[in-house]
DNA sequence: GACCAAAACTTGATCGTTCAAATTGCTGCT
DNA sequence: AGCAGCAATTTGAACGATCAAGTTTTGGTC
């Protein structure tokens, strides 16, 4: 088989072999409602004659849309917690290709070199919108979006905002306090009233999301339970809660520990194992292979219903293309409820 | 601050400003080395001040180049080997951006969807190369990228072919017998001579190359050890490692395990703990944050030097674009050397 | 059959860049 | 001075699609 470079097919091309202009055809392409039946199928037969397809440069560059969504990559942490994120990348590119867009990922390592990163996509024309990961207090990264006009949608809500849900952004999260709430609940039903909390030093954000749930399932139900704070590294944390465990003789006193991360489960359930507690309950937050592998029950973000409705914030419910920012139209929120996954403790006894 | 969408600038704005032709100010951006230094200066300053940035897609269209790169991410399995993907995506856009390319990502559940959705990026002109994982026994498609003359890599050998290095096609991959020999020659020479296999029923491909490794390994110091053989699954590859223990009175004759993957070496570790052996070597592959959370010793592929290595494949140790395929020069492979992360066994007794 | 409005289709212009070819300016040599 | 040769710069055309504004066809009504 020679292998010929031929020049690809164009529109006119399609349109000399259907008998008919190029608009038909660009049109059987982006408004098949205003051709006729008859003359339809002949280009589309034509279509597939010639194998054509589209130009994405020419297509772009007249239509000032890209069909593109830029995402930042984070730096992977080395940690548990970035599976998550890479899941939502993962659910966002399909979902974002069942609707006609493509999905351009991009790395930074400082907010700073994401605006430099994102300005170029942006002024390039490359991406029609963005979706931002990991807001923070006091993030420089949404307001410079708003500025610059660009469609977006953030995965976080904007801590720290005076009233978040005046939010002048679009953003989807996950319902942290309902998480923890979930699994204090469960916990209190299922291992005895003496539930502890295991979580990150005060942050203004996740961190303190996710312990309101604890607290308020806990006062809900007339219980209370010792709180133990610590960064997110298993080995530190490892050691904080067996000191834990056998100084305060806390050992027998204690029936369940809600943790803020797979990590913290995992240095928890390591640590009470050490301590002869093998059947202490212990739940995790992420529901990371790690949690799955060492049988811990663990409350499942569904990243996949994040990225779905980031794309509803950006493109609604059903739309083909990026809403342009309309300042008409006020921002919108999603917020997913997670879900505990329960398992079986007798696993790892 | 009003919120008006001047028109961008462009190249004709710039020129006009600098006092120049369009064509000097793209040969200011493209070959720099054409212009005389004074003019040159005069250009970059317009630039500045109008803070220009060239589109994409009349780039694009134009030179018939997008400078964008395609990327599979394979469909999420729910386990702990996703994670090496995730960090090569994620090295590779590192590296990428470094060389002014972009990467654009796609999803598919099956080979031919992947080349649905490939063949839309190829003849749409979005994407100059792509870059295959996880390639198998009888893939079809380094075949098909190959016909349609499109430059590309596979992380992972071809495997199957009847000779490994006259590939049609370039290549990257972790060589994991490497690996494996030198977990097994550390476990020798810290644990003892019995040293065990256990890792996936026979693959014809990776699986194969890693038992591979520790085979010689043994030969080589003139010791043998058991093989067990399970699929990648936590909860049955414990069971299975119990049972073992159990039965064979195993327990006292096996001084370390080494295993084709972290999955496996977790639930190694979590059985021989079972059995009351917590101080059983078990050595793990991919370095996942499993095995850091546990303290397992794992082999390390570096995924960041196979994203460095398909790049330079694709567009030379120093390009700055994709070089054409071109049937004269042959294709070329990287094969990177693994690195065996010792943790400290201590840790979890 | 004449007329009209709506539907169906066509034509010229345009998006912003780079290629190819033409032009201008400069240097050194005879 | 004249001119070759090279460096620096400019000009017209093209990439392949869609928009906006035109023209033709269709079908219904009297």
């Amino acid at each position: 088989m020679r292998n010929v470079v031929t020049k690809l097919p164009t529109v006119e091309d399609v349109a000399k072999v259907a008998g008919v202009s190029r608009q038909t055809v660009s049109n059987v392409l982006n408004s098949p409602g205003i051709v006729r039946e008859t003359t339809r199928k002949r280009v589309e037969q034509a279509i597939d004659e010639l194998k054509y397809r589209p130009s994405a440069a020419a297509r772009q560059l007249r239509t000032r849309r890209s069909s593109a969504i830029g995402v930042h990559l984070d730096p992977y942490s080395g940690g548990i917690s970035g599976v998550l994120l890479d899941r939502f990348v993962h659910a966002l590119t399909e979902r974002a290709s069942e609707r006609g867009m493509r999905v351009c990922v991009y790395s930074a390592r400082t907010p700073e070199e994401e605006m430099e990163r994102l300005g170029a996509l942006i002024d390039g024309g490359e991406i029609d919108a963005a979706v931002v990961t990991g807001t923070f207090y006091g993030d420089p990264r949404t307001g410079w979006l708003t500025q610059k006009n660009l469609p977006f949608v953030s995965f976080g809500r904007p801590w720290g905002g005076d009233d978040v849900f005046a939010s002048a952004h679009s953003w989807v999260d996950v319902d942290g306090a309902v998480g923890t709430a979930a699994a204090t609940t469960w916990a209190l039903a299922n291992a005895g009233p003496r539930v502890g909390w295991f979580g990150w030093p005060s942050d203004q954000g996740t961190g303190d999301d996710r312990r309101r749930g604890w607290q308020e399932a806990m006062s809900a139900a007339g219980a209370s339970g010792p709180v133990f704070e610590v960064a997110d590294d298993v080995v530190a944390a490892r050691q904080l809660m067996t000191a834990a465990l056998a100084e305060d003789g806390l050992r027998d006193r204690l029936d369940a520990l809600v943790c803020v991360s797979d990590s913290l489960a995992v240095a928890a359930h390591l640590a009470a194992a050490d301590a002869g507690r093998q059947d202490l309950t212990v739940i995790g937050f992420d529901n990371t292979p790690v949690a799955e592998a060492l049988g811990l029950p663990s409350v499942e973000q569904s990243p996949e219903l994040v990225a779905a409705g980031a794309l509803d914030l950006l493109m609604g419910e059903t739309g083909t293309v990026v809403a342009p920012l309309d300042s008409a139209t006020p921002a919108e929120h999603v917020l997913v409820a997670p879900r505990l996954v329960v398992r079986e403790p007798a696993l790892h006894r």
